[in-house]
RNA sequence: GGACAGGUGGCGGAGUGGUCAAUCGCAACGGACUGUAAAUCCGUCGACCUAACGGUCUCCGAUGGUUCGAAUCCAUCCCUGUCCA
């Protein structure tokens, strides 16, 4: 069997264990393993992606994945790394949100017949009554213990505290792993470094209930070489549904990344070699220019996420966007090239009188406000049809001549947003 | 229930009767340099109108009030923190 713990050491995805014992455990015994996502939004975004890879890895390694979603967790809002508390979920917003996520773990784990398992906490937390839960689980907790926590201990010394709910967050993750534990010998939980504290409330409680041994394991979070979190862009996270965040825009994201990421970044969030990975970075290194590193990474990422047409299609729209003008082309290739790239549809008729600048960009979705669409202008930051010479913004209107082809416009705003505009 | 301290733009955080659409930092955005990188530098960063000068509107927890004029004063309410009961 695989020694998975060494493959995550390998990988920097393994930031803490518990317990050293941990790896010998693994390797005598076939468990469950299991990761809890929050159902907060319908989809994943990349930052979940270290916590899926992990379950990935101990389903290559022979393990059983539990993704654990938190329906009953989710509707309390686990205070750890966070500076206020969020809102509470709804019931119906929760089933719809474990919908979104189920579609998009299946694409990396199977959760086929002696496979994967996935489990929503609610199942078990729901019909507890808050009298049997204080009965059965509230007593093995110390309160000194749990105050020594850091995840509380930096919330009480904020300025917006800790309400009662959140502090008996960890309460409600400790006997999740506590019943996966039983019903499914869960044997390790894995998370996220602000998790430790949820974690090893657990893992006291299997000791403490069944005199069990829970093993807990933490990773790294996804930063920059700078060591900031990263997953954030203009647009907001950075969605694995295809619905939230297009394949191109997705694909684009990795192309965007820094130098210096693309190692880290291909050892945690992909499943190629290391061998192959050390040599992607050196033919990188030749001529950083190129952007082979990037080009591999979004790819392989893209992949996983999308499949490998969408990366064909993502491939094909950024060579001819970020390639150079474009003029002259027919509908049929401009189509077929942008497939992937965000697009607008404009009646033909407001082209006749001509359609000012400002008011195109804001319809392209390409900026905020007017205000913020003349700013662009001025600022000399957008381009027609990928023209190496900024729109004058003395000239105000863009009308038929500015077309690319018979009936499409490509807008660029600044270097890299773009917007396929159709007239018909 | 009481005492005290707070609630300002995405975040942090100034401002305590006019010159405040609100100092500053971060983030973000545009540009220069480059490689759709990093670092650096310049600029922008509520909305709307104007070719432009400039103008109009909305904004500082909420609602009322005082005032020629309020983020700034008063009242009530809501929320948060600390301490006391």
């Amino acid at each position: 069997m695989t020694n998975v713990v060494q493959t995550l050491r390998e990988r920097g995805l393994l930031q803490d264990v518990t317990d050293p014992g941990l790896e010998k455990m693994l390797s005598e015994n076939k468990v469950s393993v299991y990761v809890g996502f929050d159902p907060s939004a319908d989809s994943l975004h990349i930052g979940h992606m270290i916590g899926v890879m992990i379950l990935k890895h101990f389903q290559l390694a022979g393990h059983r994945p539990i993704a654990l979603v938190g329906g009953g967790t989710g509707m309390v809002g686990d205070p750890s790394g966070r500076s206020s508390e969020r809102n509470l979920l709804t019931r119906e917003q929760i089933e719809v949100n474990k919908a979104g996520l189920r579609k998009i773990l299946e694409r990396f784990i199977d959760f086929g017949q002696g496979g994967a398992l996935m489990v929503d906490n609610a199942d078990w937390l729901a019909p507890f009554s808050f009298l049997d839960f204080l009965r059965d689980v509230g007593k093995y907790f110390r309160i000194g213990d749990m105050l020594a926590k850091d995840s509380v201990k930096r919330r009480l010394a904020s300025e917006s505290g800790l309400s009662f709910t959140e502090f008996s967050y960890m309460l409600l993750q400790a006997y999740d792993f506590l019943h996966l534990y039983r019903t499914h010998n869960c044997r390790v939980q894995a998370g996220g470094s602000d998790q430790w504290g949820n974690i090893t409330a657990g893992t006291e409680l299997i000791r403490r209930a069944v005199n069990g041994q829970g093993y807990g394991i933490t990773t790294p979070l996804l930063t920059n070489s700078a060591g900031e979190k990263m997953g954030k862009t203009a647009d907001g996270a950075v969605w694995l549904s295809a619905e939230k965040l297009s394949p191109y825009k997705f694909y684009q994201f990795w192309i965007q990344q820094e130098d210096a990421s693309l190692e880290n970044l291909f050892r945690k969030l992909t499943l190629l070699p290391l061998e192959e990975i050390a040599a992607i970075i050196r033919k990188h290194g030749e001529d950083p220019s190129q952007r082979y590193g990037q080009k591999r990474l979004a790819a392989a990422i893209t992949g996983l996420v999308h499949g490998r047409e969408e990366v064909a299609k993502a491939e094909a729209s950024s060579q001819a966007l970020f390639g150079g003008t474009l003029q002259n082309k027919s509908d049929g290739e401009l189509q077929a090239l942008f497939a992937n790239v965000p697009s607008v549809e404009i009646p033909r008729a407001d082209l006749v009188s001509g359609i000012a600048a400002a008011d195109l960009l804001v319809r392209a979705n390409l900026a905020a406000s007017k205000s913020e669409a003349r700013r662009l202008l001025e600022q000399k930051g957008f381009y027609l049809n990928n023209s190496d010479a900024p729109f004058d913004p003395s000239q105000k209107n863009v009308t038929a001549a500015d077309l690319a082809s018979e009936s499409m416009m490509i807008l660029r705003a600044g270097k890299k947003k773009y917007c396929l505009v159709k007239f018909v």
